[in-house]
DNA sequence: CATTTCACCTGGTGGC
DNA sequence: TGCCACCAGGTGAAAT
């Protein structure tokens, strides 16, 4: 299940394969739902922009693209013009993946916005590879691959806004490897909620799910169980560093590949190998030996050392 | 209004 | 061996 470690590690892979490419055309499969507005069911809307960067903002994944109509050919050098000059963007020479990226003027690039739910995945392919069941986005590139995304469980959801018409996508949340001690504090102190559920709550923080959340408690030794607004400040604090931590360790190993999860080129994560406590239930905690209990808490499955947190 | 519960999905698993 | 009920969980709508 992608989170956030998983998702940055996609939008990384994604964007180091295609940052300066050309989408040529876009086919979407035929499943509605998939699509959180109308303007994103637009296949249109996509064709013929250039792939200027692409970011995680909490667990969606932002390509962020060029205006279309430019110069669909060009060659190293090759300066490409604009008709639009008002807002200024990064722009790519297009057709050139991994080249320089220059200023350029451009008042109608757009963003697409993937979110992976639970099975997603986004996955560059040579044009030829076979076509996985269950791929509901194919976009043909200018480089000759293509970015697809596939999702079994359907749980996916893709978005795209024309910054010509609206704001930038951004997360309702903070982002946990950027919030401040203050600001932390600030979120959690008085709600009466548990501690996993409000981990849980995008709104609150973006990115963090259910595998981070519990190893990121288990780390801080706090029980998932426990009240917000029973926490000390000191040990909100502790919380915010551990999953700082524990978030940022999974990001170096790439994720983790508990389910079927891979990054952009097909590679799994080694995070896993990393869980403390994590689908561990009954099995000896790894500093005390007590059982590892789980429980279900906020709907989900919810795994602690009965000992080593409180 | 804040918080909790539930439906949406399908592949994998375990029981008989 | 085969079949089927059941579970996983991110999100948002519905319920409390």
């Amino acid at each position: 299940m992608p989170e956030l470690p998983e998702v940055e590690t996609i939008a990384r892979g994604v964007e180091l394969r295609l940052r300066g490419d050309r989408i040529l055309e876009a086919r979407f499969g035929s499943y509605p739902k998939l699509f959180k507005t109308p303007s994103a069911r637009q296949a249109k809307g996509l064709e013929g922009r250039a792939i200027l960067a692409v970011h995680r903002t909490g667990k969606h994944i932002v390509c962020e693209l060029g205006a279309a109509g430019w110069i669909l050919q060009s060659h190293p050098g090759r300066k490409l013009r604009n008709a639009d000059p008002s807002t200024t963007l990064r722009m790519a020479r297009v057709g050139h993946p991994g080249a320089d990226l220059e200023e350029w003027e451009d008042s109608s690039s757009a963003q697409w916005i993937v979110h992976l739910g639970m099975t997603g995945r986004l996955l560059v392919t040579p044009a030829e590879a076979p076509v996985a069941p269950h791929t509901h986005v194919r976009l043909s590139l200018a480089s000759g691959r293509e970015l697809r995304f596939v999702d079994p469980r359907r749980f996916g959801r893709l978005d795209f806004r024309d910054l010509s018409l609206s704001a930038a996508f951004s997360a309702a949340g903070a982002d946990p490897l950027t919030v401040t001690a203050d600001e932390f504090a600030q979120i959690f102190r008085s709600r009466r909620l548990t501690i996993k559920a409000a981990l849980l709550n995008q709104k609150l923080l973006s990115g963090v799910g259910n595998i981070y959340a519990d190893e990121s408690l288990f780390r801080v030794g706090i029980r998932p169980r426990r009240l917000c607004a029973r926490l000390t400040r000191a040990e909100l604090e502790s919380l915010r560093l551990a999953l700082l931590v524990v978030l940022e360790h999974a990001i170096q190993l790439g994720g983790s590949s508990v389910s079927d999860y891979v990054d952009a080129g097909g590679e799994r994560g080694f995070f896993q190998l990393e869980h403390c406590v994590y689908q561990r239930g009954g099995q000896p905690c790894l500093r005390c030996q007590t059982p590892i209990r789980r429980i279900v808490l906020a709907g989900r499955g919810t795994h602690y050392c009965p000992k080593c947190q409180r």
